[in-house]
RNA sequence: UGCCCGGUAGCUCAGUGGAAGAGCAGGUGACUGUUAAUCACUUGGUCGUAGGUUCAAUCCCUACCCGGGCAGCCA
């Protein structure tokens, strides 16, 4: 038996083959009289190699019972194509129906919209669209790694698992094997959560960051790349209840380097996406986001805007527009404001920095000014906050009081304040949203639509 | 969670207070190195669920379920 050719490596042959074997799932398959054309297609990429069946080879019985969907295998010879539409064909000397899909099967050759996809999510990535998006978001995450490990970052690995109930951002998912209907109470009445597995609540984590820091005054410079949690009741299409975050944290950095490092591994994973998903983005260009491919060569020509929170503030307020929420500083931005800037203003990703004190979390540092900290976020057209950092606040009288002013209980943050008490220094990290990443590069509106098994409110 | 929009054939959708439609998919036949092949014929429906209004409801009303968009929260 020969060995089996991905139709990847078929199509960027440079020379005819004899013998070769392709197995994958048939797309649509076309008769005439004495042999049929089948478009097969394995995922190893977005095109499809199209085998010629003569009626007259083994196995080409069973053509009338292979329709769209099912999986075949064939041998033949990999030839030059005769007709347009692609380089290279199947020449085939033996047909092998391996799995049928009958008519049912719900991905027939016709359009589908992402809603209806997204109601079969185990054959969706069966299809152009999700396939694409599924193999894009392998190069991103690989080039993630390259990104860092050529800069001498170390991956860490922070806990899942989390008894910090208050890291910055979000609602916690509760991590328990207590008896939901009776569990144990104390004197009190309450829940006796030191009977629980961890002897004390545990949740989900929504963020390495602390731990991460902990790691970068050790190591130098890190990066996690995992999953995240957050139990919000957030229904939009950039949110997820689970979904992967990228999470630099870099010993010895401030703002500026922060930023630096958030802009270069966008347009790295930008620019490597046109470099080695080109078929695919391309697919995205066409069918899913007009224009895409002009954006991306946008993002990596020229560098991103940056803007203080201040400057940022002054732009909207002096731009005339009438939003719905009204800009005044001190306040968050809305997300009116922020595709103003991004999509309307600048028209490219800017870069917002040194917010208010008062509308970011604690461990944010806290500039000379007094009012504001070195945080920053970087937006992008289409999608808004796709990172979100700062430099941390490195001076233990500085931190303890944030962490007062912010109600927060010193007691549980020992470890954490210890990393001020021994060898501090400034550091500075940020989170980039992987899914939302991939919303960039690939067009896609919906963060459902770039998650192989999506989880949101009410979908697990 | 709030506001808005939607649910009709396997899929994409049109439609009307008075006998449920088209394209694609499926079937039959024709034809052909075809490219979402083409042509002819054809199978296929509890019009989301439950109530209500009406002589009559897929259509109007109410509730619920499901899906989507936007906002808040954030990445």
């Amino acid at each position: 038996m020969p060995p089996r050719l991905k139709v990847r490596h078929a199509l960027a042959s440079a020379q005819p083959a004899a013998g070769v074997e392709v197995a994958g799932w048939v797309r649509t398959k076309r008769d005439s009289k004495g042999f049929s054309f089948l478009e097969v297609n394995d995922g190893s990429c977005l095109r499809n190699l199209q085998a010629v069946v003569d009626h007259a080879v083994p196995g080409a019985g069973d053509l009338p019972e292979i329709l769209t969907g099912a999986s075949v295998r064939i041998t033949g010879d990999l030839v030059p194509s005769p007709a347009k539409g692609q380089a290279w064909e199947l020449k085939a000397t033996s047909l092998a129906l391996v799995g049928r899909a009958d008519a049912a099967f719900p991905l027939q050759k016709k359009g589908h919209t992402p809603e209806f996809l997204r109601s079969i999510p185990h054959l969706r990535a069966r299809t152009n669209r999700i396939g694409s998006a599924l193999r894009v978001r392998s190069v991103m995450a690989m080039e993630i790694h390259r990104f860092f490990q050529d800069r001498g970052f170390a991956y860490v690995h922070t806990p899942v698992i989390t008894a910090s109930d208050c890291e910055g951002a979000g609602e916690l998912f509760r991590v328990t094997t207590l008896d939901p209907a009776s569990p144990p109470k104390g004197a009190d009445g309450k829940v006796d959560w030191a009977a629980d597995f961890f002897g004390r609540q545990a949740y989900l984590t929504v963020s390495g960051q602390l731990e991460g820091e902990t790691l970068a005054c050790a190591l130098g410079d890190v990066y996690t790349f995992g999953p995240t949690f957050r139990a919000e009741n957030s229904n939009t299409s950039r949110h997820a209840s689970e979904f992967w975050m990228i999470e630099p944290e870099m010993a010895f950095c401030d703002l500026a380097g922060d930023m630096d490092v958030a802009e270069a591994l966008v347009q790295h994973l930008v620019r490597a996406a046109l470099e080695r998903c080109a078929d695919e983005l391309a697919f995205f260009d066409a069918y899913v986001s007009k224009g895409l491919l002009e954006r991306l060569r946008g993002i990596v020509a020229q560098p991103f805007a940056r803007v203080s929170y201040t400057e940022a503030v002054e732009l909207l307020l002096a731009s005339g527009q009438a939003f719905e929420f009204p800009v005044r500083w001190g306040e968050n931005f809305q997300a009116e404001h922020e595709r103003w800037l991004t999509e309307t203003h600048f028209r490219r990703p800017v870069t917002v920095h040194d917010y208010p004190a008062s509308a970011k979390p604690f461990y944010m540092r806290r500039n000379d000014d007094g009012r504001t900290v070195a945080a920053m976020d970087l937006l992008v057209p289409g999608i808004g906050e796709i990172v979100g950092g700062s430099q941390r606040e490195e001076r233990l009288d500085l931190l303890e009081a944030a962490m007062r002013a912010h109600g927060l209980d010193l007691e549980g943050y020992g470890w954490y304040l210890d990393l001020r008490r021994f060898g501090t220094v400034p550091h500075a990290g940020f989170g980039l949203g992987f899914e939302r990443l991939l919303m960039l590069v690939t067009g896609e509106g919906n963060i459902r639509d770039v998650t192989a098994f999506p989880r949101t409110p009410g979908h697990a």
